[in-house]
DNA sequence: GGCAAAAACTTGCACTTGCAAATAATTGCG
DNA sequence: CGCAATTATTTGCAAGTGCAAGTTTTTGCC
């Protein structure tokens, strides 16, 4: 049980990282983590169902109904009513958008930063064994593509 | 903005995953991830000052003093002041110690079965880059080994 | 068409979390 | 020695979270 090769450790403590290096820039806009996770999400896909959007996201239904409720009063995002009046269409507000986009030279600056002692090669196979060990856990889903981590 | 191929998602989504993963084998001990994270700390570093036991499991001082407020009541762990008598030392009681030998399966298997589809070299390689990524974000600290992630 | 079962969300409740303030113990300095 | 400043930890408070139960709308079947 080496602690320092453990991968299940070794990759948390990096996303850990990840989101203490975006936290900044994302309480610099008003928004949390899970805001922004949803914002992103929204922004490459479009609106989404909340229940769809609960997937994309990983975040609980029952959380995501308050959070997007907080957003709404933020001004963030809307909820609008589906073809089927059970559904509930959570979409981008112009504010929401435009906080998106003031984060994201952000989130590509975190990369980058995070690149900068890789080399081309050295960063395609870092990604390519993530993904890999990912769809590996993923007997049913595969690997839709889904939400963006600070 | 390529999400599949942003890294901080990539990471996050993984790690996630491992929790989510590894979360009934917790559930049937009666522990959480947090409690975990402890008591894998505890175990690999013998008994540690709270403040430094927060530093690593990356959980938070206040939060983390409850904790283990909890883990002391279930008999997992007990608080003994330290020489300096403001000092907090949290050291595993037997109990905490055979629940935590009883995971370490589980833990081992849930990285057997992510290693499963990569040759030796492979995961050495990817080992490498995670952990090098994780030092160019510690400017100060380097990379103390710290928490058991789930 | 009418009504039971299913589907899609939201809400009640009990618990966890983190910030800031409070408490407890030690150290330094006049 | 005594008291102010520092260090170590806990607690008050105001949120956020997830399970299970509740609400609303739709579907399937007679």
């Amino acid at each position: 049980m080496e602690l320092g090769t453990y991968l299940p450790y070794l990759v948390n403590r990096l996303g850990q990282r990840f989101v203490a290096e975006f936290s900044p820039a994302l309480a610099a806009e008003g928004v949390d983590v899970q805001m922004w996770r949803v914002l992103s999400a929204l922004y490459q896909r479009g609106e989404q169902p909340i229940t769809v959007l609960s997937g994309l996201t990983s975040i609980n239904l029952s959380t995501l109904s308050r959070l997007v409720g907080r957003m709404d009063a933020k001004g963030l995002v809307a909820r609008q009513r589906g073809g089927d009046a059970r559904r509930v269409i959570v979409g981008l507000r112009p504010a929401g958008r435009e906080v998106t986009e003031r984060l994201i030279p952000a989130a590509r600056a975190l990369e980058d930063r995070a690149a900068e002692a890789f080399s081309e090669a050295e960063l395609a196979t870092l990604r390519q064994l993530l993904s890999k060990l990912y769809a590996g856990f993923s007997p049913e889903a595969g690997n839709e593509p889904g939400r963006l981590a600070g």
